[in-house]
DNA sequence: CTGAAAGCGCTAACAC
DNA sequence: GTGTTAGCGCTTTCAG
């Protein structure tokens, strides 16, 4: 009773044992209480939660990683960019771990190269965590850390990643394929691609999808161009595109790029979407608002977190069982007006 | 050396007395060295170093933690939006805290009620944190945890939250007054404004900096418009500010809204700069490449997150000590086409 | 400048 | 159903 304060803490943080004497159980017991474990009889459960909310207890989390190994957290690896694309799926990851019981931490890298990856995990590790997500990971170079925990790569192929590598999709591939069918539908015969920065995963996949659906109907396929999925890279693409006649629809993989490129495009006296037709990719909201409101594909953000912590989880907690892969993320086509038939066409 | 695994944690993972043993020293000294701690000779120094390189060891943070009473992590508690606003500010927060040497821990509130922040809080609380940042606090209520940790208000008046309390301003008022001034000083009588939701912290010090630039110059206060921060939200204000004649310039709280307010100003033939211009709030860079590229103050992200975190940690490290309040962050109006005289000015 | 002993608060294994 | 015992791996205190 008369404890002064510990150590290093707050003074005198009431502890398990304190709860224990107070409900009149074993400290056992209150672990037993407190992470919910069978064999607890309905009685001293509820005296053990008075107890401790009586006491304003609160569990040690340091003394809980040490002594079962486990720290219930999960780290992510995030870029450091604060765009809409990359901020939403941080904010869908944070949901999908908060809902799995986990606590979240969160290393940024400045532009997810391997190098970058490679020290963000080892401070995630350093930190401690059960699991880590690379939310945006890029395709060349190797991620060279030792890691001992199951690793979620977001959107990359499963080749990618050490032992214990999950991969969730986020459909992209998917997801361009549809915007790209989506302009060829309007009667446009092919479709210009202003890709993100070839080194990234994301941008891959999408052109992927793109050359699938153009692909699959036998059009021709035009020298993709690559941005950095600035707006400002966009505008500059945009420039070039401009200058090409043969231009009529382009698909754009990201909304920023989108908007940065019709503003060359009109700059350079190519109307949106009567010359020509833009689509982007992402779905922001606000570009619902801007002159012409821009067609996009909405990315899965959600669903995509999800899914992909579900296979994290898994195989955090039951490493040896097997885990059926995620299913697909819907398609979502948003159609406002930067997208119409291609100028010629008998409308 | 024939150690087996661990109870929870990976196989064999070396621990100090691994690495003390290899470098012919004692635990402490292995603690000494990894901590920086002086009265270690350069030779020991160096040996621990390179004993631990060799077993690859680690630190267990839990353990650490556990004995020192420090988790050396920060919890932020931010908004689940997306926004351009909300998400530069944790990264510049994530990068802050990395640069202090602390773990960041991120919880996301869905709108940043108070009930939600105390959630928030407790959430951290119950992880361990040694500090927390409530990156965008509302007005409204009372936020009731008992909190035993330093917690950094960014944005927030001194009077919110409880001992322990630091804060630290965006500097909003300053940026919210540069920006009514930049459109005063191009001949404007008055300057309307569109805030963002009055219970949060950042309209509140927005609409005081337009409200005292209008003062200094003894203009008419113009009723002021509540919008949410959305793009939506804005184009529905500017349908009813489209309807009044004396609507000339209107300071918008928000990028996003911004954009929703020149939609609807110029679908009620409005044109914008010509017949009302309007400044935004934020500094999105996608805003240069829309249709009147938007003139907006950018928010000085990095500086604020630098500034408040320095205090944080003072509280956090040398609780006893005084420390300086902190500076106003820089200014900064990015003039782009959406704003220019009035109509009848004599340009 | 370095080491020995003690203990942070919890959970795992096993006994009852 | 519940209690006992023994650590998890580190830092702290204090002694040299």
């Amino acid at each position: 009773m008369t404890r002064v304060a510990g150590r290093g803490g707050s003074p005198s943080a009431p502890r398990s044992a304190d709860v224990a004497q107070l409900a009149g159980v074993s400290r056992k017991t209150v672990s037993r209480v407190l992470n919910n474990e069978p064999y607890v009889s309905d009685d001293v459960r509820r005296r053990v939660i008075e107890a401790a909310e009586k006491l304003g207890y609160r569990l040690n989390n340091a003394a809980r990683a040490l002594a079962s190994g486990r720290t219930r957290s999960i780290g992510v690896v995030a870029l450091g960019t604060a765009g809409y694309g990359t901020a939403s799926l941080l904010v869908a990851i944070e949901k999908a771990v908060r809902d799995s019981g986990y606590a979240l931490r969160v290393v940024n890298t400045l532009d997810g190269e391997p190098d970058d990856i490679a020290r963000a995990v080892d401070s995630l590790l350093d930190q401690g965590v059960d699991g880590i997500i690379v939310s945006e990971p890029v395709i060349e170079g190797e991620v060279s850390v030792r890691v001992d925990v199951p690793v979620l790569f977001l959107g990359a192929p499963p080749a990618f990643g050490g032992p214990r590598a999950v991969t969730a999709s986020v459909g992209a591939d998917l997801l361009a394929r549809a915007a790209t069918d989506h302009l060829l539908d309007l009667g446009h015969q092919t479709v210009h691609h202003l890709a993100g920065p070839l080194r990234w995963y994301a941008a891959r996949d999408r052109v992927e999808g793109w050359r699938a659906a153009l692909a699959a109907r036998g059009r021709h396929q035009p020298p993709l161009v690559e941005g950095d999925w600035s707006a400002d890279s966009g505008y500059q693409a945009g420039r070039k595109l401009a200058a090409d006649p043969e231009v009529t629809a382009v698909f754009v993989s990201g909304d920023d790029m989108a908007i940065g490129l019709i503003h060359a495009l009109t700059e350079a006296g190519r109307r949106v979407p009567h010359d020509v037709s833009v689509i982007g990719f992402d779905g922001n909201p606000v570009f619902a608002h801007v002159t012409p409101p821009l067609t996009t594909v909405r990315q899965p953000f959600d669903a995509a977190a999800r899914e992909g912590l579900r296979l994290l989880v898994h195989a955090i907690e039951k490493p040896d069982t097997h885990m059926p892969p995620a299913s697909d993320p819907p398609v979502e086509l948003v159609v406002r007006a930067s997208t119409a038939p291609p100028p010629s066409s008998p409308s």
